[in-house]
DNA sequence: TATTTAATGCAACTTTGTTGCATTAGTTAA
DNA sequence: TTAACTAATGCAACAAAGTTGCATTAAATA
């Protein structure tokens, strides 16, 4: 099923979790859309937690991830973040980079680098999290 | 401060944590001395609630990482994950390699490889986190 | 506009981990 | 060996992040 979501600048997103274009899923949306660093998902239940209630960010971030989207990962106290996806698509992620999390201000930005998972001899690898940890550049100096 | 655990095959440990060798303390050493793979705080405290209360369990783990006893790290579900160092002291941790984590038995292993996290212009980097997930070996077949 | 059902809100719950405080038990010195 | 000191423990209550069930609401569509 693909939806139109004109107004988000995205020419369209081929969807299996999200179905319909409700206030929820847009607002959100539009948050990804704007902001371009990764977000937790407990920042965005307290920035809208006058317009939505928590399951429903919880639901709606699980949706955009099957949807391929965003992509999820853990953060400095296992807590999860969502970024926005480069070439992902509802079968499979492609966006495999790494996260910086500047442990000062605790910003999670993707790191446009390719980190190359060399193969381990007898097991599959499936996923690869790397979380780098520092200062960030407003931070360091 | 230096203390003897000559039961536990461990010539010494250079301790700021751990200041006592109780009870609590000698079985969780005992149980990261004889399992070579990481643990985490839930198996523990399942696997010692009879034995010591969790709040116990946690306690000494925090230690026994400041120490550079264990180190720790986040697995699947943003759930604790400990290991015995290699060459750690309590003034800084230098194991840092990579965790394979299967995602069918969830077993967690240290992965012997160095990997080599490039500079990042204008950041500073402190820790890295690399979690690998898959099939290990005896999942794989 | 009516119908269908995906999505939502809410309350209650689960899980992991933390805190404060009274009690217990290692360690040290007499 | 014993007494004194205080680190370590147990317990209960709490906190934060996330989940579940179910009644209600509101997108989509016919």
């Amino acid at each position: 099923m693909i939806l139109f979501f004109s107004t988000f600048k995205l020419s369209y997103i081929c969807v299996m979790g999200i179905l319909r274009k409700t206030k929820s899923v847009k607002i959100l949306l539009d948050e990804f859309e704007k902001q371009s660093t990764a977000i937790s998902a407990i920042t965005l239940i307290e920035r809208f937690h006058l317009n939505m209630n928590k399951t429903t960010i919880y639901r709606i971030l699980d949706k955009l991830e099957d949807d391929g989207f965003l992509h999820s990962f853990l953060g400095k106290n296992g807590h999860k973040w969502y970024a926005k996806c480069i070439g992902c698509t509802n079968v499979e992620h492609h966006d495999i980079h790494p996260h910086f999390q500047c442990l000062d201000c605790g910003k999670v930005d993707c790191l446009p680098t390719d980190v190359l998972i060399p193969n381990i001899p007898n097991r599959k690898v499936d996923v690869s999290q790397i979380l780098i940890q520092g200062k960030c550049e407003e931070c360091f100096s």
